[in-house]
DNA sequence: GCACAATAATTACACAGTGTAAATATAATG
DNA sequence: CATTATATTTACACTGTGTAATTATTGTGC
C-alpha cells in the first residue's frame, strides 16, 4: 500500500488492509499498521469487523519475541473465487481461495481463431460443470475474474475481433450475479507474478512487466496505483522495420513478426503447439546449432530495440520480461541490452536501467486470473460488490 | 474534477473547488457542486473560508433567471505567482495572477548549448531584477512555476545534461522559501492548453498531446489524474528508421531526425532561430514549392508513423498535436494519418481516433509555466505549501 | 513458578469533515 | 407586494480517524 492519504471511506480502509494481506500472504497487525499506514486503533477495528465476517483469520502464534504480536493474521481461505483464463491454445476455469490454493480446475483446448459463438457454447458448457462441482459442495462464489490477452476496457481490439458488449453482456448472463471483472492477461499475470510471491519478485517500483509468447504485451505496473488502473499495450504491434516481415494484423515489420512465439518457432523447427506444449523448458530440450543461436540472438536484439522505444514512451528504471527469452542464457540475452542501446535514448545503461527475468509460467493457468479474482475481492473490501448508483437504475430502465 | 470519491481532507476539498474555479474562470456555486461532486452546503462553507483568505472573490451579478444564483465566484486576482519558462532559445519569466493576467515579463535569449553555470548567471540576474520589481510594488509571490523541456522527475535526461540535483539545490536558494514547482515544458503546455481555455480544446478525455517543436515531445493527458502525474515522453527519440538520419542523441533514426523544427528548417531553407523569431505563422509566409511540399509530407508521414506506434504503447482514442505541423493545409496533414495508418494497431480509423491540431503558442512563454504555477498553487488548496515532515527535518539536519 | 519487562491489542473519547434537511435569502414575475 | 423558484446558510447527526489510557500476552531472569 501506499500513496494514500489518511481520511478514507470504510470500504476503502477494508480494502486497504485486505490488499496488504493478500500481497503478504498473512502477517501481523503492527506490520499490517504500517503498511496501510493507519493507527494500530484502526487496524484493530477493521480486523474486528472482518473477523466477524469470516474474512480473516487469526492464527495463535507464539510470540518470536519478548511482548511480541501474538497472533497471525490471514485471509480465509474459506472465500471462493472463480478465475478464467482464455488464452491463444486453451481455456481453463479455476475455484480457490483466496490463500492461493487452487480447488478445482478444467481446461479445455481452443483454437487461436475461436469464434465468439463456439466460446460461448464452450463457456456455458464448462461453467454448467463447475456449476456442478460448486452446487455438491454448497460452494458460492464470491468474485470471478475473467483474463483476454489484448483486453482493454477502452479499446476495441483488432486482433481479438469479438463483440466486446456482446461478451460482458453473454458473461453477466452466464454467471448469474456472480460479480465478475474482465482484464487484460498481461494485467493478471504481471499482478500475479508481481504480488502472490512478493519475496520473489525481481522488480520493486514502478516498471514494465513484458510478456513475450503468442504475441508481445506489456504493462507499466504502478505500485501507487489499483492493479485494474494498470496500462497495459500492445508492444507486438510496434513497427521496427519498415517493410518488414509480415504480421497477422496486416501492417508489415512489427516486432510480433520477429519475437513472437510463432516466429521464434519457425527458426527452431519446432511447431507453435509443440513448444506450448513442452512448457517452460522446451528450449533446454532443444539442441540449438551456432545457426539457429545467432538468428535467435538477432531476434531478441530486435525485442531489445521494441523495449527501448517503450522506454522512450514509457520512462521507468526496471523492466521485468517472461516468456521464451526467460529461458535463454544469460549470453543470449545479452543482445536485448544492445539492441535497447540503439534505441533508448541515452543508451543502455545497466546502472539506470535494471533487466530482469522471470519463468514463464505456461500450465499453471487459469493461476493468474484466480490471483485477479482474488485481488478484485479485497479491493472491494471484501463487500458484496454493490450495484453501483448508475447501474441500479438500468436494472429497471 | 472527477476520479474522486467522497471523504477529503479539507486541504483536498479546498483544492478541488479551487481546481474547479481556475479551470471554469468563474463559475455560480450550483455548477461548482457538481463539478466537484460536493453538496452546496460544503461548497458553501469552503467558498466561505476561502473568501475570509481573500483567495477567491464573489462578484454580484444579476440572477441569470428566477431564483437564480447571484454571486459569480472567481479566483481573486491579487494572487501573485511567477512562472519561468527555459526552451532551447530563451528563457522568460513572468508574474500574474490565478486568472491569467500577466503583469511582469522579462525574456532572455539563450543558446541551445546553455551551460548550467551560465544557467544559473542569467537566473540570478533575472531574479534580482524581478525582486526589485516586486520589491517596490510589495509583492510577494505565493507560487512559482519552471518548466525545462525533457524534465523528468524520476529519469536523469541525456539531452539536458544538467545535474538535475544541482538545478533545484540553486533554485531553492536562488527562490528562498517561494514555493517551487518544477516541471516538464510539454506538462505546463498541455495544462495550459487543456484547461486555461476548456471551451478551446479540441479533446476531451485521455489523449495524448505532443508538440513539435525543436524536440518531439508528447505527454499522456490522463482527465482523472492531478496535472502532475501526467506522464510526458520522449517521442522524439523512438528509433523508427534503423541505420537512418544521425540524431543529436547519438542513435540514428530518430524521429526527431526527420520532423523537428531543425530538421524542416533544412528542408524549407530558413534556419531554425529564423523560424522561431516569425513566430506561429512562419509556413505562411513561405512559397513552398511542390518539391519541398513533398519533402515535408514525407516527414509527416514519419511524424504519423511515430504516433501510431506511440498509440500501441498508450492507447487513448484522441491525439492533439501543436508545433509547426498545426501550420500545415488539410492535405498535407493526411500524411500524418497515412503514416498511422501504417503503425497503429488495426490502422487508422477516424472513428475510432480523433487527431486534432492546436496553433502552437510560439511566442507567449512563460504563460504555460505562469498557469502551472496557477494550477500548483490551487493544488494546495492555496495553503503555503508547508513543509512534509521529513523536509522540516531536512531543515535543522 | 512468579514478578517484571516489553510490546501488542482494545477501548473511550475527542475531533474533523461530510451530508441531510430545515431555515433563510434573493430576485424575477405578475 | 405577495408569489415563485431557486440559491445559500446553518443546525445537527453520522462516519471514520487518531490519541491516549487501559488491558492483554508472553519471554526473561530470579
Amino acid at each position: 500500500m501506499s500513496g494514500r492519504i489518511a481520511p478514507r471511506s470504510r470500504k476503502e480502509t477494508r480494502a486497504a488492509v485486505l490488499e496488504s494481506l493478500l500481497r503478504s500472504g498473512g502477517a501481523f497487525r503492527p506490520l499490517i499498521a504500517r503498511d496501510t499506514q493507519l493507527t494500530e486503533a484502526s487496524v484493530s477495528r477493521i480486523l474486528a469487523e472482518l473477523r466477524s465476517e469470516e474474512i480473516v483469520e487469526e492464527l495463535r502464534r507464539p510470540a518470536p519475541y519478548v511482548g511480541g504480536p501474538t497472533a497471525l493474521v490471514t485471509l480465509s481461505n474459506d472465500i471462493p473465487v472463480a478465475g478464467i483464463e482464455l488464452s491463444n491454445n486453451r481455456l481453463s476455469f479455476g475455484i480457490g481461495g483466496l490463500g492461493g490454493t487452487v480447488d478445482y480446475v478444467e481446461r479445455l483446448p481452443v483454437s487461436p481463431q475461436l469464434r465468439q459463438e463456439e466460446f460461448e457454447q464452450l463457456f456455458s458448457d464448462s461453467l454448467a460443470t463447475m456449476r456442478r462441482w460448486t452446487g455438491t459442495r454448497g460452494i458460492a462464489i464470491r468474485q470471478a475474474a475473467f483474463s483476454i490477452p489484448g483486453y482493454s476496457r477502452t479499446h476495441a481490439n483488432p486482433i481479438f475481433p469479438w463483440d466486446m458488449e456482446r461478451l460482458s453482456g453473454f458473461l453477466g448472463d452466464a454467471l448469474e450475479g456472480v460479480p465478475l471483472a474482465i482484464t487484460n492477461s498481461v494485467i493478471a499475470q504481471a499482478a500475479f507474478h508481481r504480488y502472490s510471491n512478493v519475496a520473489a519478485y525481481p522488480a520493486e517500483g514502478d516498471h514494465l512487466f513484458l510478456f513475450v509468447g503468442h504475441g508481445v504485451a506489456g504493462v507499466v505496473v504502478n505500485e501507487t496505483a489499483p492493479i485494474d488502473a494498470f496500462s497495459p499495450f500492445e508492444l507486438g504491434h510496434m513497427v521496427i522495420e519498415r517493410g518488414g516481415l509480415a504480421c497477422r494484423c496486416g501492417h508489415k515489420g512489427c516486432l510480433e513478426a520477429y519475437t513472437s512465439l510463432r516466429a521464434i518457432s519457425t527458426i527452431v523447427g519446432v511447431a507453435e503447439s509443440e513448444v506450448l506444449q513442452q512448457g517452460d523448458r522446451f528450449i533446454d530440450l532443444l539442441d540449438l546449432g551456432r545457426d539457429i543461436r545467432e538468428r535467435l540472438r538477432e531476434r531478441l536484439f530486435l525485442l531489445g530495440l521494441g523495449v527501448g522505444n517503450a522506454l522512450n514512451l514509457h520512462p521507468v528504471s526496471s523492466v521485468v520480461i517472461s516468456g521464451w527469452p526467460s529461458l535463454m542464457s544469460d549470453a543470449d540475452r545479452a543482445a536485448i541490452s544492445a539492441g535497447i542501446d540503439e534505441s533508448l535514448l541515452g543508451g543502455f545503461d545497466a546502472e539506470r536501467l535494471k533487466l530482469s527475468f522471470i519463468a514463464p509460467s505456461i500450465g499453471n493457468d487459469p493461476q493468474a486470473a484466480l490471483y485477479y479474482a482474488a485481488h478484485c475481492f479485497v479491493r472491494a473490501g471484501g463487500l458484496e460488490a454493490k450495484a453501483e448508483p448508475q447501474a441500479v437504475l438500468g436494472e429497471n430502465a
